[in-house]
RNA sequence: GGAGUGAUGGCCGAGUUGGUCGAAGGCGCUCGCCUGCUAAGCGAGUAUACGGUUGUUAAGACCGUAUCGAGGGUUCGAAUCCCUCUCACUCCGCCA
């Protein structure tokens, strides 16, 4: 959510800076009415509330002394009825500036770069050599059939299309993934690890900004406020929701591994194979609350430690950053980590590290005070994928794969494995 | 699922014949005094949001309104009365 007062005192620099992400200058332009409205009303309304506070004292000093009050009263009668009757046309107007500014999108930061689309996402970086075969590399679906560690056609008969089942090594090397990842953010990033519910309510929704507008995207348990987390942000980011914290503890930065569920991912007709696109997928996030004055910095040392998992693994990738055609809503800058896939060919989206300043902060009403005395500020938040555990999975399994078909496990990864270095046929 | 109790400020905790209650008191915290240091003691202060006025689109100051779980009702006036909802806790049942 932006900051309303912010947009009244500069509202051409807010419309500009939305246009980037194609907002009509017009929605800032109906915006500013209605506020207008609203503080109209409220003015009035308060005159008179003030009007009744008053003379209703008058009328408790009148009546204690003796004293007769009912020409106060019959005047505060009708006070007290218009009073009613513009409190319901304040709360009305309250509403829709608010729906007006739920609906508005963070505005990009000042540094990402124009672009229509996602084809216009500079490369950043490019990490380590991209694996040369023999042969021709086989698709990581066919690799985990040929093995038999993942089961898609048996995860239809139990649930649905877009849902998976892991199978022995399989099983055990997406529970590899998820304590190697945790463990490596805990110990050598400072994270603290959290495991949260799968389910949250609409408040922790609209705090993160998933609700009002993107609830098609989610599964929502029937007959109840709740939906299944999309991802573990909604849960991590919403945990100090409506508190104020010392500064001193922040940065915060919390791991949280857990299933993520997107009902969206089967509408697109790309990637029908495999574990790219799927109903439900884990995913070790990592969430980063901090100064505001920091939060470009935690951004690139986010990034870093997403970057780092895969630079452990071993397994090629590059950075892009995302132009203003291809941002999120609520993002104000955000990097892509793309992992190689060679039997596509191509990078592959495995994280995504976004600031959102204070744009869920404003909407989970989550702050911090400098000191003290000081007067309550937003605090600025982030979020990494650290990373999402099925995408490293297929990357091992086609960047790891041998000529007969077998599949290397990274070195970082053996351990977790229990010492298994390879996985072959059985 | 059944029965019951409760929800007040950072925390604890008064209030319950409706009328200076934003809310006693205590703790905590901040500043000052005192003290060789610490502790103790003394004094002052200590919620948030929104609107308005003032101000260099500042800091701040001042005025007002709202907030005693949420929403609605009664009333000139509600933390206090009524209704609905939510949540928490206790006991029983069930259960990994």
């Amino acid at each position: 959510m932006l900051d309303i007062r912010a947009i009244r005192q500069q509202p051409d620099v807010f419309k500009a800076k939305l246009q980037r992400k194609k907002v009509d200058p017009a929605e800032i332009d109906r915006l500013l009415e209605r506020d207008a409205a609203w503080r109209e009303h409220l003015a009035e309304v308060e005159r008179l509330k003030a009007l009744r506070n008053q003379t209703s004292e008058a009328i408790a000093r009148k009546k204690k002394q003796g004293e007769d009050a009912s020409e106060d009263i019959a005047r505060m009668r009708e006070v007290s009825a218009r009073i009613q009757e513009l409190d319901g046309r304040v709360r009305e107007l309250e509403a829709e500036v608010r729906d007006l500014l739920l609906a508005l999108p963070n505005v990009p930061h000042d540094s990402v770069p124009d672009g229509e689309s996602e084809d216009d996402n500079p490369v950043i970086k490019t990490w380590g050599d991209v694996p040369q075969f023999s042969f021709a590399p086989k698709p990581h679906w066919e690799i985990a059939e040929a093995l038999d560690i993942v089961d898609s056609e048996r995860a239809v008969k139990i649930t649905g299309s877009r849902f998976v089942l892991y199978k022995g090594l399989g099983a055990r090397l997406e529970r590899a993934l998820a304590n190697f990842m945790l463990d490596f953010h805990v110990e050598r990033h400072g994270y603290t690890e959290m495991f949260p519910a799968f389910i949250a309510n609409e408040e922790s929704l609209v705090g993160t900004g998933n609700l009002p507008k993107f609830g098609d995207e989610m599964f929502k348990i029937e007959g109840l406020p709740y939906y299944l987390i999309p991802t573990a942000e909604v849960p991590l980011t919403n945990y100090y929701r409506d508190e104020i914290l010392p500064a001193d503890a922040l940065p915060v930065k919390f791991a949280g591994y857990s299933a993520c569920f997107r009902s969206e991912a089967g509408s697109a007709g790309k990637d029908t194979r495999g574990l790219i696109r799927l109903h439900q997928f884990q995913k070790v996030e990592l969430v980063n609350l901090c100064l505001p004055e920091q939060s470009y910095d935690v951004l690139e040392q986010l990034t870093r430690e997403a970057e780092a998992i895969l630079e452990a693994l071993e397994l090629p990738y590059r950075r892009i950053e995302i132009c203003t055609g291809d941002l999120g809503a609520k993002d104000a800058k955000k990097y892509d980590i793309e992992v190689w896939l060679p039997a596509q060919n191509r990078y592959r989206e495995i994280s995504s590290c976004t600031n959102f300043e204070d744009y869920q902060a404003r909407r989970a009403n989550l702050r911090f005070r400098r000191d003290e005395r000081a007067k309550p500020e937003f605090v600025h938040t982030l979020n990494g994928s650290g990373l999402a555990i099925g995408r490293t999975v297929a990357a091992i399994l086609e960047n790891y794969q041998q000529e007969d078909g077998s599949v290397l496990i990274p070195r970082a990864l053996v351990p977790y494995m229990g010492g298994i270095e390879r996985i072959a046929k059985a």
